[in-house]
DNA sequence: TGTACATCAGTGAACGCGCGTTCACTGATGTAC
DNA sequence: TGTACATCAGTGAACGCGCGTTCACTGATGTAC
């Protein structure tokens, strides 16, 4: 099941040598570059190369069309951001502390998306691009999962079902939490982060109690 | 301050006579119709004609470029998901019954969405799309603008930035929970319905007690 | 350790398609007297 | 109430650009003996 990032629909090479990786590392950047200079609607695979330093075929070497680059840069991200969430679970999560624990996950979360270039347009492009649709739902579907599992193992008599469908809610509305944060760039982050934690948390200690 | 949803970036002519109108309408019913089969990115000017059964020179009368039938596609919705918004706060809200009036305010925008064709698509491209970015923004304040403002009115005491905020927040989970209708076809609508409508109600409570 | 060979990685140059867009024109509608 | 004219609305046909993509090739790297 585990899908190399690079390398995604109708894959072409996969890369070998280190040449080759540097080389699908530089398309991945240049794009980044790209988006966050001109936005989703301008990038193209000749801009990508050019700005890669490349030239067209050894980006199609590693990429079959230019949505494979946009999906191996969603991927990535969402990737990041599940690893920042499992050491948050392993290390951080303090169920006696729900809402101090989930505004630092939101903390790191948010620093995670900064620190990858033009994480704004990937996130846009995760909402539109049809090949990147389902890598958003995949990745927010196991978060949701991997939040539940720690909730029923902590608290085995809750609802399972319910215990789900909240999980799922709450990753969502996080993520709008911090979309909202890189488009209202002059609110208050500190604050509209820990509006969001105890909105999540009220929500998580629901899916505890009793129906 | 007030534009028609249908002219807009650098504005052709404006529709005079009832034939235009016409016209105008089935641009848009065409593009949903596109936007609905086969998607965002497969959506062109031409196609748009073609299915509308007009030649491009009529297109371009109304519409500057391609963008700016989106953006009359994206302001439309917005505009009629706004509109039950202001009737539901006429004649809906119930501050003593704050999680059912939510409740019901999230049913019938569910339901206005669902009015429009395509809304799914129309919705991600508001995410994404440079130009329509701005109307997705302007909306989501315009919406958290009116409900923090019956805030104030029922309880004057209330903290108006925290009340601005936290509207805000409400307002951008409010619709992330809409369009996780949307994408998990399978979910419990009923349920999720009540989930996020007790999520935001406490939120919003919260807005009205002192800090 | 050097040479021969196989494979991997990237280049140069160009391609055809279809996209957004426009020009010059015809037909439809409204209006003045 | 009919005619002449002005304006509005839409057509037919084509355009050039730049997009994604490919072909045939050269150079770089790894490997066997």
């Amino acid at each position: 099941m585990s899908e190399k990032p690079a390398i995604d629909i109708g894959a072409r090479t996969t890369p070998i040598q280190d040449r080759s990786a540097r080389t699908v590392e530089q398309v991945l950047d240049a794009a980044a570059d790209i988006l966050s200079e001109v936005g989703f609607e301008r990038l193209t695979t000749n801009a990508i190369c050019a700005r890669a330093g490349l030239t067209p075929p050894a980006l199609y070497r590693y990429f079959p069309n230019k949505y494979a680059v946009l999906k191996a840069l969603g991927e990535r991200l969402m990737q990041r951001q599940n690893d920042v969430l499992a050491r948050w679970v392993e290390f951080e999560f303090d169920p006696e502390k729900l809402e101090a624990s989930m505004a630092r996950l939101l903390v790191l979360t948010l620093e995670a998306t900064r620190a990858q270039k033009a994480s704004n347009w990937i996130m846009r492009t995760l909402h539109a691009t049809p090949a990147l649709i389902d890598v958003r739902l995949k990745s927010h579907r196991a978060v949701a999962a991997l939040l539940g599992q720690q909730v029923r193992a902590r608290w085995p008599k809750s609802d399972q079902a319910r215990v789900g469908r909240l999980m799922r809610l709450c990753v969502d509305c996080g993520y709008a939490a911090i979309e909202m944060i890189f488009d209202e760039a002059g609110a208050d982050e500190q604050q509209v982060i820990a509006d969001a934690a105890r909105m999540i948390a009220d929500t998580l200690r629901r899916a505890i109690s009793p129906a």
